[in-house]
RNA sequence: GCGAAAGUGGCGGAAUUGGCAGACGCACCAGACUUAGGAUCUGGCGGGGAAACCCAUGGGGGUUCGAGUCCCCCCUUUCGCACCA
């Protein structure tokens, strides 16, 4: 009976409680909150590593955990490796969600959200996460908000924050405007997938940030340790292409100023001889003028503006057949002289270039299509070389001929230059003459940062009858947002109904002002929110100018690829613009970034009308929060979609379960003091789990300084396990010394991964120091190397052996040995031997006839 | 349409520089221990074949002594851009 509960207590001291563990450290985590702080006047190099900051909208979910594991196994590697590391988190705490939730529930947008941040602080905390929580950012508090006003301030001194009317995307769905970023490529808002976005117009606040587009642009050439996807999006974004503006006069007719102009944009100034007409876009300011004398005119272009409208609500623009009306008049070509009509086409569009082209048939293939219709002339004026080998393919009757290698004829003065010459010559020609210039055009537009609603940052303007726009003086900051207010989804920001918030004093004059009730967009927050991170409790500016200069730039920033454009673009140009006021010194914020995969679930996203939804809580509860860790980790390699498995996460629950087994059978006070045997050889077995250590912690350690491939990286220490069960009857014939190696390295390996699991060995292991300083092993390239290889052995490329030789066989020996193999001979029998190939080793590979 | 990435067992994936394809894990099969097994351990596990061997990394060509890896053409999937003058 005694013996029979002694056997159950062994069976139930070996297996591993990972609930009853983690929670114990999770305790014990607690009660230290400086646990994961990084250090102030350090003499360590230091590291900063980032995860996105999340949205908080309830829970976490598979992709948070998935993020944060990474960042985490990271900075912990970094920290085993002595750096001084910054790892923070915050919450991206404005937005609209609050809103909506707050119509849903009837709860206040704050109380909404703070709730949420518990919830999820708390899902971190017990999934180990290592946070500096003193540095937490939460962008809906007034500290730090209102460095987002005394920002805007800042930019609307240096001219970069303004106001203009202008159309905007309005969601009837949110009752706010959308950036052009948020409508989706249907014509829908990105939050309402079905409701169709309207146009409107309305003044708006926006931020220049097209003055850096060329920066923006040129600098990504310094990112070079981002991935090349994200750069060519940006790239793609911004969206620059150089060319001419040219002004073409109208020909005199009816009511018009005889001084109007239509400005065109083009890159191809070498083919002007060529234009047979100028496309207005349908919105062009002077359309308006050219057809106001003539009403059926204007009732097509009307319809033309209608079907546009409709086509982009119902994502079809840019497949709408191309159409378009002559308006009868006609513009002079400042080159010739010659009179071309004008016509207004649904194809040019207002929001590029100067909202009208000029229309080269022959050498446009859109102007061709349009010409085509249209029966308007095609005029060749670029000749390809006749060598050339594009001589050939020219046939003006089926397609424009486009490339810019040719030769203009038919150009006047320009005849007879090649094409890049023209389009330099002719933009030089053109302004000297006062009718051109040389521009660069980008499809970057302003920011709009406008946006009517109430659970944001109040932008820091004044109206005042008498003095007109007036920012709110810096001493006035923050301009709080006002907690009782009324949500409804109609139009309009809620703060427009609050007089107490509304109305207010002129700082200039003394007299009635009102606020502005517009507030900021959340990628306001977002773009800069990090710096904060590095001096999160600064109460007179938005951080210490000393302290970036420490830790920055972000030496790695983790999170989705969904914000390669925005999020990256905006956070590029905040910091260019403090660099320009003069408050830090990085011209780019992140020298490093990753984009980890999506995680999803039976192929598809995770989502609640799929019902698939696999959540961190219930994980955490089923299998522990290290096992759902790893698995994050190990079930794809970070870059890629993760396709989530239960059967994959119970397969890491034994992994840990074996490693936990494993040391509560082999660490014995025994094991730990016996002498290791003098001057005898240590035993092939020891040599191969030593052999085995060290392999496994150069792949470890290589997959931390390269590839990230995490997956390998827990394969590896998989395998050592494997080994050292593999030889378990013997381990206690093992050196002390190297059993103790070997545990202590595994534990520390495991350290990142697993930090509950981690720690819970390294007390058992009777380790002194913290587990989250404790250096990295360090391997031996030496003792990782094999004592005896196999090498392949083929005849003609196919293998018909495999010979095991030292790892320092010579050539000669290793072939001999090849050559002399059963196998190999009667492959060999009765033909000649042409060559033999040994790649030391690997494999021989011998050569017959 | 343009651009990028990817395509390897039943599944997730490994093979980092051209050198033994399938590490590690899941699932499955067999065995051991057991009153029991949804615990644990051991072994097996790409396909064909009795075997020798043969076939196999989306398909087809090529380069090479040797190709999952390099080159060309095609197919599929995913993502980004899509009248940008």
């Amino acid at each position: 009976m005694a013996r029979e509960t002694q056997e159950n207590k062994t069976i139930r001291d070996e297996r591993y409680d990972a609930h009853n563990v983690e929670t114990k450290w999770y305790e014990r985590f607690q009660q230290d909150p400086t646990l994961y702080a990084a250090e102030v006047n350090s003499t360590k190099p230091k590291y900063y590593v980032l995860e996105m900051l999340p949205y908080p909208s309830g829970v976490l979910h598979m992709g948070h955990v998935r993020n944060y594991a990474i960042g985490d196994a990271l900075a912990r590697y970094m920290w085993m490796n002595g750096y001084n590391v910054l790892h923070p988190m915050g919450w991206d705490s404005f937005g609209l969600p609050a809103e909506n939730a707050a119509i849903s529930n009837n709860t206040p947008p704050r109380e909404w959200t703070l709730r949420n941040i518990g919830n999820m602080k708390a899902q971190m905390k017990r999934l180990g996460f290592a946070y500096d929580w003193d540095r937490e950012v939460t962008t809906c508090f007034p500290d730090y908000y209102r460095w987002n006003q005394w920002f805007f301030l800042k930019f609307y001194e240096r001219g970069l924050a303004y106001r203009k009317k202008s159309r905007v995307n309005w969601c009837p769905n949110c009752a706010t405007v959308l950036a052009n970023e948020q409508v989706l490529a249907n014509g829908c808002c990105w939050r309402h997938e079905a409701t169709p976005v309207e146009q409107r117009d309305l003044e708006q606040w926006f931020l220049r940030i097209t003055s850096y587009a060329e920066e923006l642009l040129r600098d990504l050439g310094k990112l070079e340790d981002w991935p090349e996807k994200v750069r060519t999006m940006q790239r793609n974004w911004i969206g620059c292409s150089a060319g001419v503006l040219i002004d073409f006069k109208l020909a005199p007719s009816g009511s018009l100023p005889q001084s109007a102009t239509i400005t065109v944009f083009t890159t191809r100034v070498d083919t002007i001889y060529g234009a047979t007409s100028l496309q207005l876009a349908p919105e062009h300011p002077l359309v308006a003028d050219l057809t106001a004398s003539d009403p059926a005119l204007r009732d097509q272009v009307e319809r033309m503006l209608a079907e546009q409208r409709k086509a982009k609500e119902l994502g079809d623009i840019g497949e709408i057949e191309k159409h378009g009306v002559n308006t009868g008049r006609f513009a002079i070509n400042p080159y010739n002289g010659e009179r071309v009509p004008i016509w207004v086409a649904n194809y040019i569009l207002m929001e590029y270039g100067t909202g009208a082209i000029m229309s080269v048939p022959a050498h446009d293939q859109r102007d061709y299509d349009f010409a085509k219709k249209y029966r308007l002339e095609v005029r060749p004026v670029i000749q390809p070389r006749p060598s050339s080998e594009l001589a050939s393919q020219v046939d003006f009757a089926t397609s424009a001929f486009t490339p810019t290698d040719g030769v203009l004829v038919n150009s006047g003065p320009f005849t007879g230059l090649q094409c890049e010459e023209a389009i330099k010559k002719m933009a030089e020609y053109a302004q000297q003459h006062g009718f051109g210039k040389p521009t660069i055009t980008y499809r970057l537009k302003d920011w709009g940062v406008s946006r009517q609603r109430y659970w944001g940052t109040p932008i820091p303007m004044l109206y005042c009858e008498k003095d007109g726009i007036i920012p709110v003086p810096e001493k006035d900051l923050p301009v709080v947002l006002p907690d009782k207010v009324e949500i409804t989804l109609s139009g309009g920001s809620p703060l427009a109904n609050l007089p107490e918030f509304l109305n207010t004093t002129c700082p200039k004059c003394g007299g009635a002002a009102r606020r502005e009730t517009d507030t900021m967009d959340t990628f306001v927050d977002s773009s800069w929110y990090f710096y904060r991170y590095a001096d999160a409790h600064n109460q007179r500016a938005p951080f210490d100018s000393n302290t970036i200069d420490y830790w920055f730039p972000i030496d790695q920033y983790i999170g989705g690829v969904e914000h390669a454009i925005l999020h990256l673009i905006y956070s590029r140009f905040w910091t260019k613009v403090m660099r320009d006021m003069g408050i830090i010194k990085n011209d780019e914020p992140v020298k490093r970034l990753f984009t980890q995969g999506m995680v999803i679930k039976d192929g598809a996203k995770m989502s609640k009308s799929l019902g698939n939804v696999v959540t961190p809580d219930t994980m955490v509860e089923r299998f522990g929060a290290d096992a759902a860790r790893i698995y994050s980790l190990f079930a794809a390699p970070p870059d890629r979609d993760l396709d989530w498995k239960d059967s994959g996460i119970e397969g890491i629950q034994r992994f840990l379960g074996r490693v936990y087994r494993l040391f509560v059978r082999n660490i014995s006070p025994s094991l730990g003091t016996s002498a290791d045997p003098d001057g005898r050889r240590p035993s092939a077995e020891a040599r191969q789990i030593q052999r085995k250590l060290h392999q496994t912690i150069k792949r470890v350690s290589d997959d931390f300084q390269g590839r990230w491939h995490f997956n390998t990286s827990i394969s590896a220490v998989m395998e050592l396990v494997n080994q050292l069960y593999a030889v378990e009857d013997e381990i206690s014939k093992l050196p002390a010394k190297l059993v103790a190696q070997v545990e202590k390295s595994l534990v520390l390996m495991l350290a990142p991964f697993a930090p509950y699991l981690a720690h819970e060995l390294w007390e058992m292991l009777g380790e002194e120091g913290s587990l989250l300083r404790a250096p990295w092993p360090t391997y031996d390239p030496e003792l990782a190397k094999e004592e005896e290889i196999e090498i392949a052995v083929q005849v003609n490329g196919k293998l018909r052996a495999r010979i095991i030789v030292a790892h320092d066989a010579g050539r000669d020996l290793v072939e001999q040995r090849a050559l002399s193999h059963e196998k190999v001979k009667a492959a060999l029998a009765g033909k000649e031997i042409v060559k033999v190939i040994v790649v030391p080793g690997k494999l021989v590979n011998v050569v017959v006839r």
